[in-house]
DNA sequence: ATTGCCTGCGTGG
DNA sequence: CCACGCAGGCAAT
């Protein structure tokens, strides 16, 4: 199969990563690729809307350090709440979240629908009931069981059906590029308090910053509760949308990302190339 | 940059 | 209940 334009993406940042050491070159990393330096520059053009070396600054440790920097000046606002937040940056998700078991028989007479599309990651797989959308991973086309399965152990009893246009029309609108998002989304989890609570205060870190498990610990005062913070964070339902991608370890190393540390490096790298030139 | 020892909460027995 | 695991942090090297 004809790998995606993501996948090379990703193919490229692996590379860089085992060979930090070296500094590799454009050309080696082009060639790693299967692409001449000409068209690796014009797939990031495409991907991106900036050059190859553009999007290497934005993988350093040394960025990652100033994007943790820049959001040190939002603890404040973290810790006063949502009040003082859309004046300082487009909040347009809305979440409804309970504990595991407070939906009578988890998910009993509800419709589920899902699907998967293309999107700037790859292929990623949403699930939607009429309340709102209950999960978003990525996944691979040729074989999406795994996130399936994690659907339908959070729903058991939801009656679950395949509607791929709805989810695609709704894909489209969650990564719009040109636009950014535009409309409201609703978002519908279940999750432990303390779950539920991180969740939460991920939604209030600003497109292209990043925040420490640290900080965001400190945010819902419980400052020595990093760790449990991460495990909390791993377990997030609807990626992107609630962005788990934006907390990366206080070294200004990336660390892990439920569905691969390449994909949350793109995805940090894509941020901060969309955002450079409003916050500069 | 790498190592070793620490953390607190959620999960499964 | 209690043990264990974890997408981390920190200090020493």
């Amino acid at each position: 199969m004809q790998k995606t334009h993501y996948e090379k993406i990703e193919k490229a940042i692996r590379f860089i990563n085992e060979n930090i050491r070296t500094q590799p070159s454009l050309d080696e990393i082009a060639n790693v690729v299967n692409l001449s330096p000409f068209h690796f520059q014009r797939l990031f053009r495409q991907w991106v809307g900036i050059t190859p070396k553009r999007f290497l600054q934005f993988l350093t440790i040394d960025h990652a350090k100033q994007l943790l920097q820049d959001s040190s000046v939002f603890d404040v606002s973290l810790e006063i709440g949502l009040s003082s937040q859309s004046r300082l940056h487009d909040h347009f998700v809305s979440l409804e979240a309970t504990t595991p078991g407070q939906f009578k028989n988890k998910g009993q007479d509800m419709n589920i629908e899902y699907g998967i599309s293309h999107c700037p990651f790859g292929i990623v797989f949403i699930a939607a009931t009429d309340r709102g959308i209950c999960q978003l991973s990525f996944t691979n086309k040729d074989n999406y069981c795994d996130v399936f399965e994690t659907l339908q152990h959070a729903w058991p009893n939801a009656n679950i059906l395949e509607n791929h246009s709805r989810i695609e029309s709704l894909s489209k609108k969650i990564f719009n590029v040109q636009n950014g998002i535009s409309e409201k989304f609703h978002l519908l989890v279940q999750g432990s308090n303390f779950q539920v609570k991180v969740w939460e205060s991920l939604l209030r870190i600003p497109t292209g910053m990043a925040f420490s498990y640290q900080q965001v610990a400190n945010s819902i005062d419980m400052p020595s509760g990093s760790r449990a913070v991460a495990n909390a964070i791993a377990k997030n339902p609807i990626g992107y949308l609630i962005p788990c991608h934006r907390v990366i370890r206080n070294t200004g190393v990336i660390g892990g990302y439920r569905w691969g540390s390449e994909r949350k490096q793109a995805l940090i790298a894509w941020e901060s190339a969309k955002t450079q030139n409003i916050s500069c």
